[in-house]
DNA sequence: TTGTACGCGTTATCAC
DNA sequence: GTGATAACGCGTACAA
């Protein structure tokens, strides 16, 4: 059986309000006392049980951090952060995957509710309602997401993909197709609709190739529809869709940049390594996960709060995988 | 506030404990009350609280899953099938990140313990007797790693080696090098110890280059080291640093597998995609992530057995990254 | 300064 | 079949 308050208690001989004083404010009792308690938690390696306070506090010390996805290398970059970050506010951090799956991702929040103080959810799939019902409950901050009256921590997408665009542009594209993410993804909506801005803005003809899961494989299947619209480029809605794009173009002969260019977004430690290194956007993954710890427990300190937003620059990384458009 | 079942009970007209026996065994309570308090529950959206109930009933429903590293694609696969095997167990799986650090290590299983009703530990990095000091309080099972007493699901890296190895010596190699992993980590050790009895059993020199970090960077910085020892294949503690390896030889102009022959060891799904593709030593993750989980409840539903043990195939994948030993 | 008593949300036990 | 009641480990008002 593991160790309570109670054997502490028993050890050092005092009562277990001694040992939870002498934990909580040492300068509050007796200084034969303290050393008593002290001794006496170091020998039976006493640590508090936080579901336990937490059920008279109202406050367990841990928080929930939700994710998509832990195989897309996107998320343990911005996963890195939050646990470091954490780990400096003695938090501890309860991270689950949902394998992109909306009700997955309910069904978590759900079991989890009660055990954390708060949640940050990156790239929730979960309708706005889900979200917003969540958030009554408890304090929230959603990251690369948009929702009215929750916490949000973003990326500035338009900057990135006018840098993208233009960059194509200037290579003489005048035909591009967008490979999509899931329909549930927020980022994905918010990115065709810039897309369809941008390139408009430029006399660049965008091209729809449809909706992908945002994998490797979800970029290998749909290779060949985007060969087949003729476009001289193609941006993706993640970069591990993008590798799947050229795993399936060299299995093809179909040269990069050559006879078409890629870009991918996100710039997952992959995206330089493969042949070609992969152009694509680059957003400030640790900061998000930093800002988004700091801007919860700024909730949970201070919860009467309105709904904070903080955005998050993006950058555009140029590699070999973009090059001049070939002739029509 | 969230919603207890003192809530559902007062909705319902019922007791508390009458809500509590509708929902752990439906058929001994009376089907109008059943239906009323069934009722209560979904208008409410009550969902019990798992730490209240884990106070009494010393279960929680919560597994511990640590690994070092995230960000390391090995890992992904193995935390996949254990939360898709725990979610089919009814279990949450709260997962965390040690950063290689076996001091961060021991402060995890520290704060989840009590949170949990048993650990899956992959890797673990800290020593055996804090680990059978885990294992006196609570269930645990190690993954990729043997202490005694302690139940584990590892791998057969005898045979994958012996493939590997046989396959370099069939391609006239005769000057291997080997890259180490973390000093902490016991599959390192285990993989250097099988590497000297299968390389000397086959007449092929091994050649020690020294630990290194687990990453890509880490296989980048030994790079040189592994070219100035003259062997013609290289084989490294796990993919990620082969990878490595690979980035700063294409940047020295070095080619493989015409100047060197790689081999890496885990089958991340990099590993196929980089170019040259790189030969390695594939483990069977997802079979070891339900294993794992398995083997935990079973020591939940059971405790007095012995540690149980299982050992899972590996099987190389040879791939473009290894060719005939250049000419001495 | 210290200990006692109570309550957090839940389940197990026992009367009824 | 149902409802009090106690107990889990902890923190805090209150009494001593």
């Amino acid at each position: 059986m593991a160790v309570t308050i109670k054997d502490v208690a028993r050890l050092a001989g005092v009562s277990a309000s001694s040992v939870c004083r002498t934990l909580a404010a040492p300068d509050k009792v007796r200084p034969d006392t303290r050393e008593r308690v002290q001794r006496a938690v170091a020998e039976l390696g006493y640590y508090p049980n936080r579901a336990a306070r937490g059920l008279i506090t109202g406050r367990t010390g841990n928080l929930g951090l939700i994710v998509p996805d832990i195989a897309n290398p996107f998320f343990p970059d911005i996963i890195k952060a939050v646990e470091a970050r954490a780990r400096e506010l003695d938090y501890a951090v309860f991270l689950a995957d949902t394998d992109e799956d909306p009700a997955a991702e309910v069904a978590l929040i759900r079991a989890m509710s009660k055990q954390v103080d708060g949640f940050l959810l990156v790239s929730a799939r979960c309708s706005d309602d889900e979200l917003r019902s969540v958030y009554r409950d408890l304090p929230v901050v959603v990251v690369q997401r948009r929702v009215r009256h929750v916490p949000a921590v973003t990326f500035d997408d338009h900057d990135g993909i006018l840098q993208a665009v233009g960059h194509l542009a200037t290579l003489g594209h005048r035909r591009v197709a967008y490979v999509a993410g899931p329909r549930t993804s927020w980022s994905n909506k918010e990115r065709q609709r810039i897309l369809r801005l941008t390139t408009s803005a430029v006399g660049v003809e965008l091209v729809d190739t449809g909706h992908a899961a945002p994998t490797l494989d979800g970029g290998t299947a749909v290779a060949d529809l985007v060969l087949a619209t003729g476009a001289t480029a193609v941006m993706t809605f993640n970069d591990l869709m993008a590798l799947g794009l050229l795993r399936r173009f060299r299995a093809l002969g179909v040269e990069v940049p050559g006879d078409i260019s890629v870009v991918g977004f996100d710039d997952i430690p992959l995206a330089e390594l493969v042949d070609p290194p992969l152009t694509t956007i680059a957003l400030a993954k640790q900061k998000a996960g930093r800002a988004g710890i700091d801007m919860l427990i700024g909730l949970l300190n201070n919860p009467e709060t309105a709904a904070p937003r903080t955005v998050l620059p993006t950058q555009l990384t140029v590699r070999a995988s973009t090059g001049p458009a070939r002739r029509g």
